[in-house]
DNA sequence: CGCATTTGACCAGCGC
DNA sequence: GCGCTGGTCAAATGCG
């Protein structure tokens, strides 16, 4: 990894995508990345395992899991498959020292709007036109709007400011200051406009299926393949990305 | 039967 | 130039 780079970067997604139009496909040295990194409280031990399967945000479909040297952990690597054309990706992997943080890495971004929020498009345009952009952002930036509901998750989202190989300090450092902030954010993210919750029943304490699996990644050292909850990432994404050119 | 996941192989960038 | 490592591909397998 990088040492040099910047946590202060541009935050216009417009610029993202013009940089990602303009660079040249390379394996290495990709033009974006959002790192997030995400805690997940398993003080319930695997009881409240729960990464129901996506179903409102964008879904991923893994296309390999690597080992990381330095790393007990593999890396996963995941595709958008909400929309054939879509180029946005994401690693995950675990944090080398602390197995209950995740390191998200978001590459490129989505050319398509998410499922749930096609639905809401829809719904709105049968219902009742409102005058509203159909914009990621507006979209993303309305749900954070709506409900705050006192859903304190299992997970804590973290901002990451990619910085060496040496993710644990940098956590340790922004944990406290922006604990807050993320859980804020992901009460917000977790229900649309009418208090519903979003497809995120494995933040929550409900439990559903695909339990085991979630089990059989902890005994593993694997990487949760739910994307549901790394959708939700791409809702605070937009708002909070950290950018990260590469020299 | 179709789709997602798994997993080993392959390719290419990067550092020495 | 070579070796290491990360990233992607694709066949095999599993699951709904």
């Amino acid at each position: 990894m990088d040492t040099s780079t910047s946590p202060m970067l541009d935050l216009d997604p417009k610029i993202l995508q013009e940089k990602s139009d303009t660079q040249p496909p390379k394996k290495r040295k990709m033009s974006e990345k959002t790192v997030v990194t995400v805690k997940i409280e398993e003080n319930e031990n695997k009881k409240h395992k729960s990464e129901g399967p996506p179903s409102d945000a964008w879904t991923w479909r893994k296309y390999g899991q690597k080992p990381i040297k330095g790393s007990p952990y593999p890396r996963g690597y995941y595709r958008c498959s909400t929309s054939k054309g879509c180029l946005a990706k994401k690693q995950v992997e675990r944090c080398r020292t602390d197995a209950s943080l995740l390191i998200i890495t978001y590459t490129s971004s989505h050319n398509h709007s998410s499922t749930k929020e096609l639905k809401q498009q829809k719904e709105e345009q049968e219902e009742e036109p409102k005058v509203e952009t159909t914009e990621d952002n507006n979209n993303l930036e309305k749900e954070d709007e709506d409900g705050a509901s006192e859903i304190t998750s299992n997970f804590h989202y973290i901002h990451s400011p990619v910085k060496g190989s040496d993710h644990q300090d940098i956590i340790a450092n922004i944990e406290l200051e922006e604990e807050i902030q993320f859980t804020e954010n992901l009460e917000n993210v977790l229900f649309d406009e009418e208090d519903k919750p979003l497809s995120y029943p494995h933040l929550m304490t409900f439990t559903t299926h695909k339990s085991e699996e979630n089990d059989f990644y902890d005994e593993l050292g694997e990487l949760p393949t739910s994307s549901s909850f790394t959708s939700f990432m791409w809702g605070n994404f937009f708002e909070d990305r950290i950018l990260i050119p590469l020299p």
